[in-house]
DNA sequence: AATCATCCCAACCGCGAAGTA
DNA sequence: TTACTTCGCGGTTGGGATGAT
């Protein structure tokens, strides 16, 4: 395919659709079903690859989609605790998600996580002046914190780090100023490491309301909540998820137990005066 | 009003698995 | 069995939108 792809590329479009690209596409499938993708270009439909014609559909064009939509705090939660337990396995994640796609899920999960990455950042740099001196509110609606953030410490980037061997853990053991490996939490994503050394000051009010809400129970061995099943049974099931590959079994577990909104009040927090 | 930072999303790319001749 | 093609997934990027300064 590559060869056949290489041997044609100028007369390959790309960049965004067109209308009328979307209606050939849609009716191509009307009549042949999403499949065939490669032969909507080779019938001189469309100077799309059908890699692009796919992807189009799935994403933009397959009825019932929520383009558009944001993210319901349901919707978030359940994203996180499937990411714990089945890794960056978007499309995976996405079956869960009625309305949702796989790119929707990691677009979702990607900006949460620069999000964290610029919080954490902004705590380090905070934390290493004063205890707690976030940047002024960028205007967002602020809530208190109630949550125990990390310290961070910068880390060497590991060029061959495979994100299924990393973890970040839900920190909950006793604070202490002191650095030891259970308290280095490593993000490979981010190229850090993690280090819980200096916990923010706020937050560790037992009776606060929001406290459950953020950390969950302390006995986090009760789930925070119940996943939905897939909201379809992919039929024939999509062919990555045949085969349960041992990779699948050793998922990631990354911000495993973090509320969905936990960013928003971290984040939040550091915004605010 | 201009500039900057951040968010959000669409679309591309590379790779590997599955299908096929 | 092998080589080639097709498909699907995950990672990444670029640009528009939005809000703050």
């Amino acid at each position: 395919m590559k060869k056949m792809e290489a041997t044609k590329k100028e007369d390959i479009k790309k960049g965004p659709w067109k209308a009328e690209e979307d209606e050939v596409l849609i009716n191509h499938v009307k009549r042949y079903g999403p499949r065939d993708w490669s032969s909507i270009r080779s019938k001189g439909l469309l100077q799309r690859t059908g890699k692009s014609c796919r992807l189009r559909w799935v994403n933009k064009l397959r009825p019932n989609l929520k383009n558009g939509c944001k993210f319901s705090a349901e919707e978030e939660k359940t994203v996180i605790d499937l990411q714990s337990q089945f890794g960056n396995k978007w499309a995976r994640i996405a079956t869960y998600l009625p309305g949702r796609t796989d790119n929707d899920v990691k677009n979702f999960w990607s900006s949460r996580l620069k999000r964290l990455a610029r919080i954490l950042h902004n705590s380090s740099d905070a934390s290493s002046s004063s205890c707690f001196n976030p940047k002024p509110n960028k205007g967002k609606n602020v809530k208190p914190i109630q949550c125990q953030s990390f310290g961070l410490v910068e880390e060497e980037t590991r060029a061959s780090s495979s994100s299924s061997t990393s973890k970040i853990l839900p920190y909950s053991s006793p604070i202490s100023d002191q650095v030891d490996d259970e308290a280095l939490i490593r993000s490979p994503e981010l190229g850090i490491k993690l280090e819980h050394h200096q916990p923010f000051t706020f937050g560790t009010d037992l009776d606060d309301p929001f406290f459950y809400d953020i950390l969950g129970p302390a006995d986090s061995s009760e789930p925070l909540f119940c996943l939905p099943q897939p909201f379809f049974e992919p039929s024939p099931a999509p062919r990555r998820f045949r085969h349960v590959s041992k990779d699948d079994e050793e998922s990631d577990v990354f911000l495993h137990d973090f509320p969905a909104d936990m960013f928003d009040q971290v984040d939040d927090q550091t915004r605010s005066p």
